[in-house]
DNA sequence: TGAAAACAGTTACAAATGTAACTAATATCA
DNA sequence: TGATATTAGTTACATTTGTAACTGTTTTCA
């Protein structure tokens, strides 16, 4: 007998895309901003010139969804993207200004947003929670 | 400054995707059933009789996608739907045999695939997880 | 060297998903 | 009662996402 409500995959999958789809309120509308974009953003901005291939191992993302986001964010001026010698493939990507700005509006966001979900949790108990979370990312990386 | 591999919402996306692909590898070419096809055979197997609005909700699926995956269902033979009296706008929804099969050949992959990940933690870690696990997911509602 | 494989990124097409508007049935309450 | 609002489910349309095939470039190694 299998209660969906008890299952761990669904209830991650119900938690992940509450988190998610919460934290995208606060700059969908206000950027027209979708999440893969918003990714590209963050990784770019933690990592300037990284290539488009590596945003994709960073953010486990597909790379056509890095390839699109990235076209969105170039063609609206909020990346910029050069040359990368030797290797004329790949391409090393920055914020523009712009990105930058919109950036440093969403992480404070986000990062609060993250601060007020774990203090639902005790400090040790929090500690022990992330610390079980990578043990089952193993896990499941394993297992997949 | 926003790392993402260490952001909760990130690392709660990313486990979830992998473990929902991971089982969905199991009855996906198998079946020829999608996610939320699954979802629903998940929820009808285990509450017979139940109304697609009632679907949507144990399922927190959106009510079109369970509308769409009930009528790819019918169409496949999978799923029988009977009048609800005295309501009839709502139809209630079983299992037929060749659903029935189809379930009862998942359901044991999905919880041995689950208790595979659990195992990864000691029994006392687990349930300190999963007790954690719910207290976030009721600050995610209360902040969402 | 140079033919073949591997790689970065893009394009094109198919499938999944979300939003809004809709039909038909039931509930509400002046 | 009967006009209005609400509900169950569907349909239509737009957007997002996944898969496969492609171009151009670099690497490999016989």
């Amino acid at each position: 007998m299998l209660d969906l409500e008890d299952f761990l995959p669904y209830r991650l999958s119900v938690l992940s895309n509450r988190i998610s789809n919460g934290i995208a309120r606060t700059y969908q509308s206000r950027f027209d901003l979708g999440v893969t974009e918003w990714r590209v953003i963050a990784i770019v901005g933690r990592y300037p010139g990284v290539t488009a291939t590596e945003v994709a191992d960073r953010a486990a993302m597909d790379k056509v969804a890095v390839s699109r986001a990235v076209s969105r964010l170039l063609d609206a001026g909020r990346l910029e993207r050069r040359e990368n010698h030797p290797d004329r493939r790949a391409k090393r990507l920055y914020l523009s200004e712009e990105g930058e700005s919109i950036h440093d509006a969403i992480v404070p966001a986000a990062l609060a947003f993250e601060r007020d979900l774990l203090e639902a949790l005790e400090p040790e108990e929090r500690r022990r929670f992330l610390d079980s979370l990578e043990r089952l990312a193993e896990a499941a990386e394993r297992h997949c």
